[in-house]
DNA sequence: TCGATATTTTAATAGTTATCGAATCATTGG
DNA sequence: CCAATGATTCGATAACTATTAAAATATCGA
């Protein structure tokens, strides 16, 4: 993962409100989470949810998908992973049991 | 780490100056980098610069000395280990190999 | 103490981001 | 087709962030 994209991954997280969101979709796994559920769970008026939506999805850290009315976003588990393992490289001294610090739904280890 | 520290590290790392100066930061260890020798590195005006510095040490993620009429910049291992470990925690599904993923020049592990 | 060096603070300005109501677009059920 | 539902886009505005020259502060060496 190069700088740009690093930096554009930090922005969106470095929001109350995107960063929350961004926890929920975690939570939430591959099944996702509509956009409509999220601007409710977090109190946040529809326009101002879609907004940040947008923001992560920019920054590549989501993904989206029409079902019907709805509009479903998930956590993009690479990109998150792309993201830390920049970080642990660059920021952190390059330390970390290196071969296998995955995020989770990722390829392997699919978790419960 | 609560989640209001969280994001103003991330607002502090999302900046292509700031994310720069700590990687240099980083590589320097203990040791540090003076500001004036990271302005130059960069290739930003020092009071820039200072601002920047001022905002990752807001953020916790740097400590300052003086050292004669320098002031010497160092990266705060354990400050990032706290982001990595909320991020893993919270928006990487808990995976990793959680016992053992610091950031280097930590207590533990005390690197080349 | 003076001048030079290293850095920060101040202040003005430009640019970016967040907020949210209203208008618009897409999908569905009747 | 129409009304209802779920979501996004638009547009105005407020708030914050970045940039940098100039002034201020701190330290040192002579």
């Amino acid at each position: 993962m190069q700088a740009d994209r690093v930096i554009r991954a930090l922005s969106a997280l470095a929001q109350e409100h995107r960063l929350a969101a961004f926890r929920l979709l975690v939570q939430a796994g591959e099944q996702g989470v509509a956009a409509g559920v999220l601007a409710e769970k977090l109190q946040v008026p529809p326009s101002s949810m879609s907004f940040h939506l947008a923001q992560l999805a920019n920054a590549g850290l989501v993904t989206q998908r029409r079902e019907s009315r709805s509009i479903i976003y998930s956590a993009d588990y690479a990109a998150m992973n792309g993201l830390m393992g920049y970080l642990t490289e660059n920021c952190c001294g390059g330390m970390s049991c290196s071969q296998d610090t995955e995020c989770f739904p990722s390829p392997q280890r699919k978790s419960a």
